[in-house]
DNA sequence: CGCAACAGTTATAGTCTCTAACACAAGCGA
DNA sequence: TCGCTTGTGTTAGAGACTATAACTGTTGCG
């Protein structure tokens, strides 16, 4: 999960520790949610008493934020992974079903993402990274559209956003496929764009908020992906 | 905020004392998120001490659900407050910019509604009835549109799914000029997929995803609005 | 080989939910 | 008006959990 780090015998150790305190962690998040996960049962299912915990996450919120983020670099390499080489509209299709399929098969982790329940909750900076990472293909993908005027307003405002904040402007340019200002805010307003569809549907299948309609989720994520194509002039 | 019960003097009492329970722990969950909230706390802010509001709620879950289903019934009434008389279009960017509104005026009690946290949780009857409360006006405003082809696998699920369940034909039926199948699968299709759209957007917004990238939730919001309204023929 | 850093322990403070047992007051009928 | 039932509140306390403190044993590095 992590890139081998300077590997001492005990460091390893130590790390190891660390997945399989995540790992109990996750299993305890899958049936209990995120109220449910304590430190002290954690604990108890690796054979350690309490308070040793602490040598490995200073705080409940810590654990949790490790999750998070681990949950985010997972979602991020899935679709980074997306085979983006068919027709632009094909290629979005996979993602958004990428993105689905990631998150009903882990529902607990996708609501782990989902919302920032703490108020007092900032995302640690790795966080924007890997939301970076996961909208990237999306940016490859709306780069070649020919957007029509509804999206216009939210083009210029992308646009202008790019202007602004020069790391922006650079994480767009790598994955376009020439440095071109305008293919920038198409790109930055269809992966905004597609996000939200996709959050919108996503989490309201994993909130079980669908059931009772005859499972549409599917269905109804093919036909927005299909209506954000058709307003970008995907081919 | 509930219609006037039998108003012997004792029970008046109460339900004043459980309103104020509600509002001092709305308060705290406006600064300390549902994780926050804390009975003990309430109580001390009310003058009394702790076990007392095990009187007027049965348990913390029990607080929390009644705000969630003051909070649906709220939202629900500020939709069906909406004035729909003008073009389909319009009165669909109205309801859009309404529900994000009452979302972001207080994001707290969006928060409580967007999502399950906790996996053994299942929503009271009410909640699926203030849930169509809020659905309605959208099947209204979609029942005179003439969908476009991508929507149309979505159109015939909801079609199908009014044919299976006969309570949910006759409240979009209610919603509809007049009683017309097809008219009730594009109703339905449009409704889902708006409040799917909405959601996703103003979740975004409400959880400060957008933060950093030029407050652009509104436009967004446009945009997705008028393209589902071409995509329905809204004229 | 020795010691510093680390992994783990028990004890404990403090917070919180919720139950139990009890005290008091208010409204209702006779 | 009296008395009883019902409801409202209290304190005491069990049990779960987070987190800190103080301490013990172990490991591996210099």
């Amino acid at each position: 999960m992590d890139a081998v780090p300077p590997t001492s015998p005990r460091s390893r150790y130590r790390e190891q520790t660390r997945n399989e305190i995540k790992q109990a962690a996750l299993r305890q998040l899958a049936d209990s949610g995120a109220s449910g996960l304590a430190l002290v049962k954690i604990a108890k299912e690796l054979g350690m008493s309490g308070p040793a915990l602490y040598r490995y996450f200073a705080s409940r919120d810590d654990l949790l934020g490790a999750l998070i983020t681990d949950a985010y670099e997972d979602i991020a390499t899935a679709l980074t992974a997306v085979d983006l080489t068919g027709s632009p509209r094909a290629a979005l299709h996979l993602l958004a079903e990428t993105y689905r399929a990631w998150a009903v098969t882990q529902p607990h982790r996708y609501l782990l993402i989902e919302g920032t329940p703490v108020p007092g909750y900032t995302a640690p900076p790795q966080t924007l990274e890997h939301a970076r990472a996961a909208l990237g293909p999306f940016l490859t993908v709306f780069a070649t559209g020919r957007p029509t005027p509804p999206v216009g307003p939210v083009i210029a405002e992308m646009r202008s956003w790019a202007e602004r904040d020069a790391p922006v402007a650079a994480w767009v340019a790598g994955h376009l496929p020439a440095a071109d200002l305008a293919a920038a805010g198409t790109a930055l307003a269809g992966a905004v764009l597609a996000w939200s569809q996709l959050h919108g549907t996503v989490s309201l299948e994993v909130s079980g908020q669908y059931t009772g309609m005859g499972h549409s989720a599917a269905t109804l994520l093919t036909a927005q992906t299909d209506l954000l194509a058709d307003a970008f002039g995907l081919h």
